[in-house]
DNA sequence: GAAGATTGAGAGCTCAATCTTC
DNA sequence: GAAGATTGAGCTCTCAATCTTC
C-alpha cells in the first residue's frame, strides 16, 4: 500500500524543477536552454526583432535581465543589437539566421519532451491539472 | 466563455514560479529565503549539525552549492562552521540559536503561505494534484 | 523629469579543477 | 586513489544606481 500524501508547497516545487532539469539537459545538446529559447522565440513571433524593453515585457523580466541574456545571444551568434531608427534611446534584439534554426531545433525538442513528459498523463488528468495550475496561480498572484 | 488549454511545460513552470514567488516574497521579510529555510530545516532534522555533504545530499543538490549557501547562513548568524571530530576531511554546519528561531519563523510562514495558496483547491483537487505531480516527476526522471 | 539600456553587486545554481585528509 | 570541502568560471535572475536620449 501506498497512501498519497496531499501535495504540498515542496512536492509542487520540487516537480517542477524536475520537469525543468529535464528539458534543460536536451536543450543543452542544442546549444540553448530555457531562457534562451523563451527569448529567441518572442522574435520569431514578434517577426524577428524587437526592442530590448518589448522583449523584457513579453518574457516577463526585468531589463537588465535581458540585457545580459542578450549579451549571451549575442555570442552565441542568434541575436544581434541594432539601433533603433524611431529612437535613439532603444535597441533592437535581430534575430540571426543561425538564431532562428536553433529556435526551430528548440521548440521541437521543447514539443518532443512535452509529450514525453505529459504523455504519461491521461486526458482527464490533463484537464485537471490546467485547471488546478490555473487556480494556484491566481492565489499567489 | 473560457476554455481550458490543456496543461503545457510553460504553464506549469510558469505556475511554480508564482508560487515559488509568494512564498519567497514572504520569507525575505524574516531574512530568509526558500534555499535558507531548506538548509536550515535540514538541519533541525538531522538535531542541530550535519556534515556539509550529508546537507548536500539531503538539500539534493551539489556540495559546492552547499559551500556558499553556508557561508551566507554563516554571515547571517544562523549557522556556524565546526570541525567534524571523527574526520579532519569533515566540516560541520552547526545550527545557532538564531538559526533555530529563525527556522521556526520560517516554517510558520512557509505553512500560511501552504494553506494560502492550497487552500483555493477541494480536497478532490488536492488529492488529484498529487496524484498528478507524482507522475510528472517519475516521467521526468 | 521619464523612458531606454546598461553596469555593479549579489543570491542561487551548476560543473571542472584543486587541496587536504583518508 | 578516493572522499571531504573549496575555488573559479559561468548561467539565470533580481535590485539599485547610472547614463543617454526623449
Amino acid at each position: 500500500m501506498h497512501t498519497i500524501v496531499p501535495a504540498g508547497l515542496f512536492e509542487l516545487l520540487h516537480a517542477a524543477s524536475i520537469v525543468e532539469s529535464f528539458v534543460e539537459s536536451r536543450l543543452t545538446k542544442e546549444g540553448l536552454s530555457l531562457a534562451k529559447l523563451a527569448a529567441l522565440t518572442r522574435l520569431v513571433e514578434a517577426g524577428d526583432s524587437l526592442p530590448l524593453g518589448q522583449l523584457a515585457d513579453r518574457l516577463a523580466c526585468v531589463k537588465s535581465n535581458v540585457t545580459q541574456l542578450v549579451d549571451r545571444l549575442e555570442a552565441d551568434g542568434f541575436v544581434q543589437r541594432a539601433p533603433d531608427p524611431n529612437d535613439r534611446r532603444s535597441r533592437l534584439a535581430v534575430l540571426t539566421p543561425e538564431g532562428r534554426t536553433a529556435q526551430g531545433r528548440g521548440v521541437a525538442v521543447q514539443r518532443s519532451a512535452e509529450r514525453e513528459i505529459f504523455g504519461t498523463l491521461s486526458e482527464t488528468e490533463a484537464t485537471q491539472l490546467a485547471g488546478i495550475v490555473e487556480k494556484l496561480s491566481r492565489a499567489a498572484s
